[in-house]
DNA sequence: TCTGGGGTCCTAGGACCC
DNA sequence: TCTGGGGTCCTAGGACCC
């Protein structure tokens, strides 16, 4: 962001917060025998059985090099299932993922957090940015033991938190002394506090643009700093600019609240690849049912409908049809997703995707019957006056017909 | 050990309009 | 007949985040 020379910009108080192995923490506050055990969540896992990945892993599975995203059957070898193992032998409890109940306990740290800070942003169901506003720096100290104090009272769960003036130096100082951590990184600390930085450590840098960094000799977000701007533009334009910035403690984005979703998908993963049109077809099917239903109880209307498909070893595709206005209709949903799956048909396939975009938001209020009524009938009279044609086009002629109606 | 699921933002080329 | 440049929408892919 560009600065007027001479102004100094408006000084933030910027907290973050961050759960501590949410998903464990959790499990261990329905069921306090699991403390002090090595826990492992898993996606797509089910008892018994070896598919999914890692969730959360305790502090205790970790020690053994659990991590997330690393698949159950690779944490089995390292920490078998309590039950398979001998009385002896190091072993782990497995659950699978309870979204419901983690939704419930984070929306009890919300409560808190909304009643703590008059901006906040919940960046993930753990995690959430606080504008702090004019607060003093020397009371951030007493402001995040107290956060934290109200956390584990009202939820039960333990956070560490991050006071820096900037939200990239805020979320490094909530990780810095995890797990219960509290860090406070005063404007004039900034620098040195990320100097020693991985370059992956900023915002926005994963591993294509750490491995370019790299080459150019930059490993710290101490090197970033000292870069010269203009190479950094060079290599990676304004994004450039960016990592630039926020080397320097000069990242300047603010704390807003999250606005409405631009998309809503669904997606899942075959146990094995598979070539089978049947089974490709009831998957697309299914998350067409998944994702139409989560748009539905939220009044949301899409205009886009796309799929996403992924091929072995780890190709993603993506097709996507858009329609002449907003609707809600999963049969069409359906229809489209499955002509866009033909394209795939004899394709092998690891997993499927249904996404849903270009989303309109209905506020209709629907308080009495005759308005319901009354938007039902304008609802199926703009849908049908080109849903029937609609269906027995093929791409082509469909195309050509869609850009008509512009 | 082959990588789960839900998102966001950016880029680039093509179609089309004025 | 050839000409320009700006704006918008669409699709597809890529990188990234939690």
């Amino acid at each position: 962001m560009a600065r007027l020379p001479g102004i100094d910009p408006p000084t933030q108080v910027i907290c973050h917060v961050d759960m501590d192995c949410f998903y464990a923490a959790c499990e261990r506050l329905r069921d306090p025998e699991l403390a002090g055990e090595p826990l492992i969540v898993g996606m797509g896992y089910e008892s018994d059985k070896t598919h999914g990945a890692v969730a959360t892993a305790s502090y205790e599975a970790r020690e053994y090099g659990i991590e997330s995203a690393m698949p159950i059957a690779e944490a089995l070898d390292r920490l078998p299932r309590r039950a398979d193992a001998d009385d002896t032998a190091e072993s782990a409890i497995y659950r699978p993922v309870d979204m419901e109940f983690y939704k419930s306990v984070s929306e009890d740290v919300r409560a808190v957090l909304d009643r703590t800070a008059q901006t906040v942003r919940q960046v993930s169901i753990d995690e959430a940015y606080l504008d702090l506003g004019d607060l003093s720096w020397d009371a951030a100290s007493t402001f995040g033991q107290s956060l934290k104090h109200d956390i584990e009272t009202a939820a039960g769960i333990c956070a560490s938190v991050g006071i820096a003036p900037d939200m990239t130096t805020a979320k490094l100082a909530s990780d810095a002394e995890k797990p219960d951590g509290l860090v406070v990184v005063k404007p004039d600390e900034v620098r040195s506090f990320l100097a020693p930085m991985a370059v992956e450590s900023l915002h926005g840098v994963g591993p294509v643009t750490a491995a370019k960094l790299s080459e150019m000799g930059f490993e710290t977000a101490g090197d970033i700093a000292n870069a010269n701007v203009s190479m950094l533009i060079n290599a990676f334009g304004e994004r450039g600019r960016d990592l630039y910035a926020q080397a320097r403690g000069e990242d300047s984005r603010t704390v807003e609240p999250k606005g409405r979703p631009k998309s809503l998908s669904s997606e899942s993963a075959f146990v094995a690849e598979t070539t089978d049109r049947e089974k490709k077809r009831e998957r697309i099917e299914a998350l067409t049912t998944e994702v139409t239903e989560r748009a539905a109880a939220r009044n949301i209307l899409y205009k886009t409908v796309g799929i996403k498909v992924v091929r072995p070893p780890f190709d993603v595709n993506t097709r996507a049809t858009s329609l002449p206005g907003p609707i809600e209709d999963p049969e069409l949903v359906r229809s489209i997703a499955l002509e866009l799956l033909s394209e795939f048909a004899d394709e092998p396939v690891r997993k499927l995707g249904v996404r849903l975009s270009n989303l309109s938001f209905d506020e209709r209020e629907q308080a009495t019957i005759e308005a319901w009524e009354r938007n039902e009938k304008s609802d199926n009279r703009s849908v049908n006056s080109f849903e029937p044609k609609f269906r027995e086009k093929t791409h082509g002629q469909r195309q050509t017909e869609l850009s008509r109606f512009e």
